[in-house]
DNA sequence: TTGAAAGCGCTAACAA
DNA sequence: TTGTTAGCGCTTTCAA
C-alpha cells in the first residue's frame, strides 16, 4: 500500500498533525523533527494525497480548459502555453474539447465542478452567456481566453481583433491593393466580426469602397476557406488580395489559388490571422497577424491563480495587441 | 454553499446511506424513495463530489496523458481521440507535455499519482524504462501508445512501423525510384528506427543497394528535416525520392525541395509518415503512411478501463497496420 | 513545539 | 428497504 500520513507519523513517533505541519510548512516545528520527518517521507516515498487534502477544503490544483478542439493548432498551442505555465505554478490541466457546442460545454462544466477544479479557462465559443454567469455566481474562478462577453463581469484575455483587422488592411492597402476579399467566420463569432469591422473601417478611411459581395463567411475549417475563396476567385471582378480571418481559412485560400492557377503572392496576396504553425509551414509562408499565444495562456493562468489567492478581486480585461508578421504571401500589386 | 449528500438526505428525510445508494444505483431502494430523492437532487442542483467519493476508495475518473508536446499535430490529434473516447466512458484527461525529457516525465508521473488518476497513457519517449516499471509495480494501469518497450510487460498500442517502412519503400520502388534518401529521427527513437529498417529491408529485397550516406537522422522538427533534406539534395548523387519518417520532417523536405528549385513530385517524390493534418495541408499534399490515430486513442482508453475493471488482466500488445495514403507528393520517376 | 480530535463528503459493511 | 457507523487521508482549531 501507499504510505499515508499515518505511516509517516508512526515511523517518526509523532502525531499526524505534526507531519501535516511540516508538509505544509506551517506552525512551529523544531528543525530536527522537521528534518527527521522529511527523511522518512523520502524513504517511504511518501506522496501526499491531493484528494484528501482537497476534501479538507484545500485546492485540487487542477484547472479546466475549455476549447473547441485540441487538435486545432491554434488551440493546441494555447493549451501548451497554459499547461506549461500552470505546471510551473503547481496546477495541472484537464482538457475539454467542446466543438463549440453549448451542450458539451455544459456537460464538461458540470464534470469539472464535480471534480472541484480550482478554476476554468474558457477559450471556446458559448452561445448562452448564462452558462458563464452561473459559474460566476458560484464564485468559481473563470477567465475567458480569446473570447469576449463584454456584458458579463468576467476576467478576460483577448487580442485586439479590431486593430488586427486594421493592420491587415493597412498592410494590403500599402501594397497597392484596392479590390480585396474577406473570408471570415460566421457572423456570430465575435472575434471574426471585429477583425472584419477593423478591416472595412480602414478601407473606408482610405476612401476605398468595399463591395459587399467580396465578404464571405463560413465555418472555420480549411475546406470552408477554400470553397469561399474559390467563389471569390471565380467571380467577375476577382480581388487582388484576400484577408482570411484565421490560418486554417488562409490555407484554404492558398489551396483555392492553386486550384485556379493563381500565383501567391504575385497574382494574389493573402493576409491571415493567428500565426499558428500552419502559417509558417504553408507554401508560401503566410503573412499573418500574430496572436501572442504563449503570453495569452500565461496571463489566463495568472488571472485564475490571483483570483484564487485574493478572493474578491476586481475583474479585469486584458487586451493584447496582435502583431503583423510579414512573410511571403503578400506583395505589391502587380501592375500588369 | 454547494449541496452535499447530507442536504439531500435531510431534505428527503432519509439517511445519507439511502441517498448514496440511489446515487450509485446500488442496494434495494423503493421506487418512490428513489424518485423523490432524484427530484430533490435535481432541485438543489446537487453535484456529487468526485473528490469525496475517490477518497472512499473509488475511482477519480481521471486519466493522465503523457505526450511530448500537445502542440505537435500528431499528438494533439491523438489527444483528441483519447479525450473523446474517455469522455464517453466518464473519464477526463489531464494533459502532460514532457518534451521527451525523463525529468519532466517523472515530475508529471509523481503529480498524477498524488492526484490518484485511474490510469496513465504514455505516448512520450522515455529513456529509463524503470520509470514505467515502477508504475507497473504499484499496479497503476498503464498503456504505452505509439511507443514500445518490448521488454516490459505493459499494455501497448502501436502501429507496425516496420511494415510502414516496407510499404513506403514498395510504393517508391514501384514508381521506379532507385536512389532514395531517408530522413528519420535519432537512432534512439525506436519507431523511426523500425520504419527505416523496414524501408531498407524492402530495398534489399528488390536488389537495390542502399547507400549509407543517403540516411540522415535528426530531431523531429520541420527545420531539422529541411536541413537534412538540403544535405541530400545538394550532394553529388541526389536521390529521386525521400522517405521522411514523420509529417513534420516531410514538410521540411518540401521546403528544402522548394529552396533548391526541385519540383515535387516530378523531380522529387516524398513519402511521409503519420497522416496528420499537415500532410493534407502541405503543398502538394503528401503521400503518407496513415496511423489510425483515432482508433489508437480509443484502444488505449479501452485498455486502461478494462484493466481497471478486471484487475489482474493479461498484458496485451496491439499492433495496428499503417495504411498508405497516396496523395500528390509521389510520382513515377522522370526518365529525362 | 506538539498532539487530540473534529470534520471534509462520501462508501460500504452491518444492523435493524 | 432503510439507517448507523466506521473509515478514506488530510487540515485545522484548540489544548497541552
Amino acid at each position: 500500500m501507499k504510505a499515508t500520513i499515518y505511516d509517516i507519523a508512526k515511523e517518526a513517533g509523532v502525531s499526524i498533525a505534526t507531519v501535516s505541519k511540516v508538509l505544509n510548512g506551517k506552525g512551529k516545528i523544531s528543525a530536527e523533527t522537521s528534518k527527521a520527518i522529511h527523511a522518512i517521507m523520502e524513504r517511504l516515498d511518501y506522496q501526499p494525497s491531493v484528494i484528501a487534502s482537497a476534501l479538507t477544503g484545500k485546492k485540487t490544483y487542477t484547472l479546466g480548459l475549455l476549447i473547441p478542439d485540441i487538435s486545432n493548432p491554434f488551440f493546441s498551442e494555447i493549451a501548451r502555453a497554459i499547461e506549461d505555465h500552470g505546471e510551473q505554478l503547481g496546477y495541472s490541466v484537464i482538457m475539454c474539447s467542446t466543438d463549440n457546442k453549448d451542450e458539451k460545454v455544459e456537460r464538461y462544466i458540470s464534470l469539472l465542478q464535480q471534480k472541484k477544479v480550482d478554476g476554468i479557462i474558457i477559450a471556446t465559443g458559448i452561445d448562452n452567456k448564462e452558462i458563464v454567469e452561473q459559474l460566476l455566481a458560484k464564485s468559481i474562478p473563470v477567465v475567458l481566453l480569446a473570447r469576449d462577453m463584454p456584458l458579463v463581469a468576467v476576467n478576460t484575455v483577448v487580442v485586439d481583433d479590431y486593430v488586427g483587422g486594421c493592420l491587415a488592411a493597412s498592410h494590403l492597402i500599402g501594397l497597392g491593393h484596392r479590390r480585396i476579399g474577406i473570408i471570415g467566420e460566421k457572423e456570430k463569432v465575435r472575434s471574426s466580426r471585429e477583425r472584419i469591422r477593423g478591416f472595412r473601417q480602414t478601407m473606408e478611411d482610405h476612401g476605398i469602397t468595399f463591395h459587399e459581395n467580396c465578404l464571405k463567411t463560413c465555418d472555420y475549417k480549411v475546406e470552408d476557406g477554400k470553397k469561399k475563396a474559390l467563389e471569390l476567385l471565380q467571380s467577375d471582378e476577382t480581388p487582388s488580395a484576400i484577408f482570411a480571418c484565421n490560418d486554417m481559412l488562409a490555407v484554404g485560400v492558398l489551396q483555392a489559388a492553386k486550384a485556379v492557377g493563381k500565383k501567391v503572392p504575385n497574382e494574389l496576396s493573402i493576409v491571415s490571422f493567428d500565426n499558428t504553425i500552419l502559417s509558417e509551414l504553408a507554401d508560401p509562408p503566410l503573412t499573418t497577424l500574430a496572436q501572442p499565444m504563449e503570453h495569452m495562456g500565461k496571463l489566463a493562468v495568472n488571472m485564475i491563480v490571483e483570483e484564487l489567492q485574493s478572493s474578491n478581486q476586481v475583474k479585469q480585461r486584458t487586451v493584447l495587441r496582435p502583431e503583423l508578421m510579414i512573410r511571403d504571401s503578400t506583395a505589391l500589386i502587380s501592375t500588369s
